[in-house]
DNA sequence: AAAATTATTTAGACAAATCTAAAAAATGAG
DNA sequence: CTCATTTTTTAGATTTGTCTAAATAATTTT
């Protein structure tokens, strides 16, 4: 098991998270997800491919190796371990854990990792509803899909959000609308295909509320 | 608040613990301390100067300002919370405690070591006994006496140890002494100043138990 | 297909943290 | 007090991670 440094893992959790959506990840991509120069990109780059962490041509932009992707696994399961231990037990809200389990990912203690996995009791998603893989890396998905195409009238349960920004945890938190959320579709408007949605509240009771297409298109839920 | 590097933390939290127990510090032994060389740490001195950490003439060794002490104290502080939590809540084993809490005790969220503090109760002391500052940097002792100097037959408690090797904690382990057991002097041998104990073991039975004074002038102890 | 634009890489610089080897200052033994 | 030893500092090099500016390659527009 060899180490990487905070700044390497941060690239091979970046590239990670890029490839799943596009194929392979470009130069400038990464240098906007990460705050930094394309040219230092390239510098890292050429540094990880010498470590067989991801394969890589010039100007062809890169993509994980087996190995690299391996590594990854490894950054994301410390990332939502601390991030639920911080909204679970330390009570920091939702939008609140990313910026601190940014940080702790870094720290590799094996040991620590399994043990914290098991005093949170082995749990298999984070705050935001993110799988969180196992000790060998594996991560089960549960099936899900977006509230857009959740029928009328089925009872489901917010389970993912694909963006994490400020901005859009700011708006769900003020709609009432989390992790665990217990919702339905009651209408869905034409015009500009916003929802109407009718959902449990942490109280317990029923209430109504409209939302846009261009926030439904990042809420997911699964079946209840 | 202005955040320092590692290393530049490693450095102030040894200055800390070393001054105590000499005036200043020299050059050699922070070197000696951190498994640095002399030149290094005559860089890192002129750097923490610099910052107003510490007050240092050329060949006169350091001392840590006021500012510095309250940094050094931020940073004890973190290492003994997430000391006391791997032991308490992860179940870390005593001598393990330490390597990891070396790293976490970097990670500086102010918010993080609060609600982390308060999630484990506000404890004063780290698994060593050693005792906790709160977030103003405050340390309260309590009174405490080596247990050479302990009268026979006084009940009292181990509540800490002064070298932290690993060869002191793998005599203590064995011979189940450990902070917080219940203990009592019922004889002291004159011929090499061992020492005859009588513990509670943690399973509520009495034993006896025989230390050298080498070890004995490594535990302290407090009346109950 | 040539020109313009955009993306990527290279070249060279810089700050941080470390090191080795050599110089300078302090210490202490006789 | 003087000289040998020890301690500390300086000088210069190295590694890592980053940057800016310039060069080059790829892509898109006309
Ligand atoms: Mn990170
Ligand atoms: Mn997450
Ligand atoms: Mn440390
Ligand atoms: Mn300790």
């Amino acid at each position: 098991m060899v180490n990487y440094s905070t700044s390497e893992e941060n690239h091979i959790k970046a590239i990670f998270h890029l490839q799943t959506h596009s194929g392979n990840v470009s130069t400038n991509e990464l240098a906007r997800e990460l705050r930094t120069k394309p040219a230092s990109v390239t510098d890292m780059m050429k540094k990880l491919r010498d470590k067989k962490l991801l394969h890589y041509q010039p100007y062809q932009g890169f993509r994980l190796s087996t190995e690299g992707k391996k590594v990854a696994l490894g950054i994301v399961r410390r990332h939502r371990l601390w991030e639920y231990f911080l909204a679970e037990k330390l009570k920091f809200s939702w939008e609140e854990v990313h910026a601190v389990a940014e940080e702790l990912e870094h720290v590799s203690s094996r040991k620590l990792i399994d043990k914290l996995d098991e005093y949170l009791g082995f749990p298999r998603f984070d705050p935001h509803g993110d799988p969180i893989p196992d000790t060998e890396g594996r991560i089960r998905y549960n099936p899900q899909i977006c509230i857009t195409a959740l029928e009328l009238n089925l009872p489901a349960q917010i389970c993912h959000v694909s963006d994490q920004s400020k901005e859009l945890l700011e708006l769900l938190e003020h709609k009432q609308l989390r992790i665990g959320t217990k919702v339905e579709v009651k209408k869905k408007f034409d015009f500009d295909q916003s929802l109407e949605l009718r959902i449990k509240t942490a109280t317990k009771q029923t209430a109504s509320v409209m939302i846009s297409v261009q926030l439904a298109q990042n809420i997911f839920v699964k079946h209840v």
